[in-house]
RNA sequence: GGGCGGAUAGCUCAGCGGGAGAGCAUCGGCCUUACAAGCCGGGGGUCGCAGGUUCAAAUCCUGUUCCGCCUACCA
């Protein structure tokens, strides 16, 4: 067994067993109890960045956890097709030959993106493989499928048919890069230094202006009105008043609308219902034309008069020239606004006029939010609930129509002989309403979302009633970030209600971000990533698992940084080395025969129940760091640095049935704590389980440790705690002390009770080994020998004889150090003791452990002070 | 504008009503036959600030400051 863990070849080649071996695979049906998780889908042009690498960790160690516990698990996996940034993709390969995909054409370009995608679509896939993931890969699903795509279909054709789908003319978000149209939440604001305009619109038939404020003077030219709030008693002369627009001296009517502030600006508001929606909601109740300057390509229009074909940011520098020229520009006040940009492209959204597909979602919404009220559905941690609820409680019609070809075409059809609208989920061939044969399928696609809303059912095979989703649905966890909590959770649990009858999961949990050292969100143009794959190369898949489940605290951040995975790999070899020094004292094959555990047999194994337990609740309650802090803690601090140095006087012991029974508690142990790392560190825990023998199966299919399986024996843990008390004594003075270790020790253990006693004296090996004691003698009430230092434990005290090597004043500072300490804590209990209200209204518990704390303390400080005063007479 | 989260040891963070914790860093002693990617020991904090509730507050409440994020149609 080499001496350090080498992760590389292990990874790869238990990897590829675990998958040939089947060991990921999900049954349907199946007499278990059903775990199921989908897996967030990557989009397919994606490779592994930190977010993937915490999520996906944190869902394979869910069912890791729940495969060893029984449960028939399925992790469901699959990409997204990511409409507009797979498009643009290929439209860049495309650019890079000279090529537009208008000059390909629609069918071709498509077909380029599908061979795109078979090429390039599963390089994440395999990261997530690297990885460790044990998702079920024989039911990898694709959101443009044949068979998602027919439930894509039936979703909107449903949808449609019960008047939740319907197109329209609205104000929509509009990339004039993307050339699409965007929902809401596709558009990022950002706060922006800007100005603030006042124009001036002159009167029509009286001296003077109305003067409007506006962040956006180019619209100007869309003008069909200016409103005043009708309370607002500057302007209560302007009734029927009409102001010329100017430039294209067009004239406006002064309108009276409530929404106007009266404290903005001037308290006068320019309308331009066809680029705000604002506008365009005065415009609807106040009847006003809807005129459309800015074009689909972000440039003027022919409705801009003189700055037709002008780009929009140039048309304002323009109109504010010509505005200032005719003295219509008033004053320039800086402004901060937040404007929308494209999430895809980072460009400046236009505001736009335009025919799109909507979803109705209040009613969905309604549902949604009554199911994680009621419970049906949990959020985690909880607060997000009420960001889920505050959002789906203000949710505004979905935008659903995008100008793009990749993606799923919406199945409606126009006709061109008679203007009917066809939606089916069957291509028609003639139009119902004349019977033509000239049904023209709608050019726009389905925003990715809307597949993606379906996922956790449409990819266990809806609309069929397979046997999938009879044993899946609803699925179990569902593990993601807070940035999709509205794009897709939200969205699922619409869908999933209104098209299953019931919620999509059990669970939501909700974990962190990745950032990098400093708190900064990781981005290439910060240039601070830090890439999975290279810290996995460099690290171990394990060590970087394990540092992310240590650090995903619920409600916190991750702050990642090499340093942190670097220690967690120290971890990963800690373990492996325990290993080794199991597998080196393993060259008998017999069994034991009767077995007498040894206290540190007893001990560990209770341990083990204790930590069993606590896993186990941390995992059931996604406390996933937590979970990976206790395995830790004990791993290195209780099972290595004391049982292991325990075990060894048995390992090495002369007699071959102590020998046996060592190393069969030795076994048992580690082999209970791989089972509970597994989930948290799959690769090194498998390495080690095949090399341990009696191990046939993987340790994927053990059981996970439970903690009835193991003793709770009390009186084990209390003993171990005294001996742990003397050996930690003796080391304190010995470091204190500066006695090298190679030194050995004379230690007498004054213990006044009897039980203690007998621990101490059936356990001096321990002492001896532990704390490198050559002589040790327990008794008591043992005079303090005039040489030495004393430690205190409990009711005993532990005296290092140290002939010419104790210097008496090192020794009192040390004890007046101690002293000190002990009084401040005795202080503050006998505070508490002391006050008749605390005596009155502190829970009867609460009294009686300050009580027995005092108890103890008084005991040592007796002690303590007992030896001051020794090392006082000595002079 | 509304909402949420954070402020605890030099750094990164747990703890969230009853004795201030961990990892890393630091200091001292050790190549002790699994591991120097290690072992043993030490030092280090009026738990952001100000009030309040309570017998008891890092923990609950109110206010406040500074960070971060989400959300929103005042041009």
């Amino acid at each position: 067994m080499p001496k350090g863990y080498e992760p590389q070849e292990v990874e790869k080649k238990w990897y590829k067993y675990w998958e040939e071996s089947g060991l990921f695979r999900a049954q349907a049906p199946s007499p278990d109890k059903p775990y199921c998780i989908v897996i967030p889908p990557p989009n397919v042009t994606g490779s592994l960045h930190m977010g993937h690498a915490l999520n996906n960790t944190l869902q394979d160690i869910l069912c890791r956890y729940k495969r060893m516990q029984g449960y028939n698990v399925l992790w469901q996996p699959g990409t997204d097709h990511a409409g507009i940034a797979t498009q643009n993709v290929v439209e860049r390969d495309l650019a890079s030959k000279g090529l537009t995909r208008h000059q390909v054409g629609r069918d071709k370009f498509i077909e380029l993106v599908w061979e795109w995608k078979e090429k390039y679509g599963g390089v994440i896939l395999n990261q997530l493989k690297r990885l460790g993931c044990s998702c079920d890969w024989s039911r990898e699903r694709f959101t443009m499928d044949e068979g998602l795509s027919r439930a894509v279909r039936e979703v909107f054709v449903r949808l449609y048919e019960e008047g939740l789908i319907y197109r329209g003319d609205y104000i929509i978000n509009w990339c004039p890069r993307c050339r699409t149209a965007l929902a809401d939440l596709e558009v990022e604001h950002e706060e922006m230094d800007s100005h603030l305009f006042y124009i001036r619109y002159p009167f029509q038939d009286r001296e003077g202006s109305l003067t409007v404020a506006t962040t956006r003077p180019e619209t100007l030219l869309g003008d069909t009105a200016v409103a005043v709030n009708p309370e607002d008693k500057r302007y209560a002369d302007l009734e029927g008043a009409k102001v010329i627009l100017p430039i294209l001296n067009r004239p406006l009517p002064v309108i009276r609308d409530r929404y106007v502030d009266k404290a903005f600006g001037t308290g006068a508001l320019k309308i331009t219902p066809a680029h705000d929606i604002n506008d365009f909601e005065i415009g609807n109740t106040h009847h006003l034309e809807r005129i459309r300057v800015i074009g689909e390509d972000g440039r003027m229009n022919e409705f801009a008069g003189p700055y037709n074909g002008m780009d929009r940011f140039e048309c304002r520098e323009r109109i504010l020239d010509d505005l200032k020229k005719a003295g219509l520009l008033e004053k320039i006040e800086p402004y901060r606004n937040a404007v929308g940009h494209c999430y895809r492209c980072k460009n400046m959204i236009e505001p736009l006029l335009s025919k799109q597909w909507f979803v109705k979602v209040a009613p969905l919404a309604e549902k949604a939010v009554r199911a994680v009220k009621e419970g049906q559905t949990r959020i985690l941690p909880r607060n997000w609930e009420l960001v889920y609820d505050e959002w789906m409680n203000n949710i505004k019609d979905w935008c659903i129509s995008r100008q793009i070809w990749w993606g799923h075409r919406i199945p409606a059809w126009y006709c061109e002989t008679c203007g009917e609208v066809l939606v089916a989920k069957e291509d028609p061939e003639i139009c119902d309403k004349c019977g033509s044969k000239n049904p023209v399928q709608e050019n726009d696609v389905l925003d990715t979302w809307f597949s993606s809303a379906l996922w956790p059912f449409s990819t266990l095979g809806w609309p069929d009633a397979t046997e999938e989703l009879k044993t899946f649905y609803p699925t179990t966890a569902m593990v993601t970030g807070f940035d999709i909590l509205f794009f897709w959770v939200a969205r699922m649990m619409m869908m999933g209600i209104h098209f299953m009858k019931d919620v999509p999961f059990r669970d939501v949990y909700i974990h962190a971000l990745v950032r990098d050292a400093q708190g900064k969100k990781m981005s290439k143009s910060k240039g601070n990533v830090i890439d999975p794959l290279q810290v996995m190369g460099r690290f171990g898949t394990d060590a970087f698992r394990f540092t992310l489940a240590a650090l995903a605290a619920q409600g916190r951040d991750i702050k990642l940084a090499e340093d942190k995975i670097e220690g967690y790999r120290h971890f990963v070899n800690k373990i492996w080395n325990s290993a080794r020094l199991v597998l080196m004292n393993l060259n008998e094959n017999e069994k034991p025969e009767e077995i007498e555990l040894s206290l540190a047999d007893r001990w560990v194994l209770s341990r083990l129940h204790q930590v069993c337990g606590e896993v186990t609740n941390a995992l059931d309650e996604y406390r996933f760091n937590d979970g990976a802090g206790i395995c830790y803690q004990f791993f290195w601090h209780e099972f290595c640095d004391w049982y292991l140095e325990m075990s060894k006087g048995g390992l090495y012991s002369s007699d071959p049935s102590i020998r046996r029974t060592t190393t069969a508690v030795l076994l048992k142990a580690l082999k209970t704590v791989l089972k509970l790392l597994h989930p948290f560190m799959p690769f090194v825990t498998e390495e080690i389980w095949q090399r341990l023998p009696e191990t046939e199966e993987s340790i994927m299919v053990t059981q996970f440790p439970e903690a009835s399986d193991l003793p709770c024996d009390e009186p084990a843990l209390r003993e171990m705690n005294v001996i742990m008390g003397a050996v930690t004594g003796i080391r304190n003075i010995r470091g204190e002390m500066n006695i090298p270790p190679a030194k050995k020790l004379d230690v007498l253990i004054d213990s006044p009770a009897a039980a203690d006693r007998a621990v101490l004296e059936n356990h001096l090996a321990y002492i001896r080994s532990l704390a490198g004691v050559e002589s040790v003698r327990v008794d008591s009430s043992i005079p303090k020998p005039e040489a030495s230092a004393t430690a205190v434990f409990g009711p005993n005290q532990v005296h290092v004889v140290l002939k010419g090597l104790i210097d008496f004043e090192e020794e009192k500072k040390r004890i007046k150090k101690e002293i000190k300490k002990v009084e401040k804590d005795y202080e503050i209990s006998t505070n508490k003791l002391s006050n008749p209200q605390f005596m009155e209204k502190a829970p009867e518990e609460i009294v009686e452990s300050v009580k027995e704390k005092m108890e103890s303390m008084r005991q040592q400080l007796e002690k303590l002070k007992r030896n001051l005063i020794f090392f006082d007479s000595l002079h």
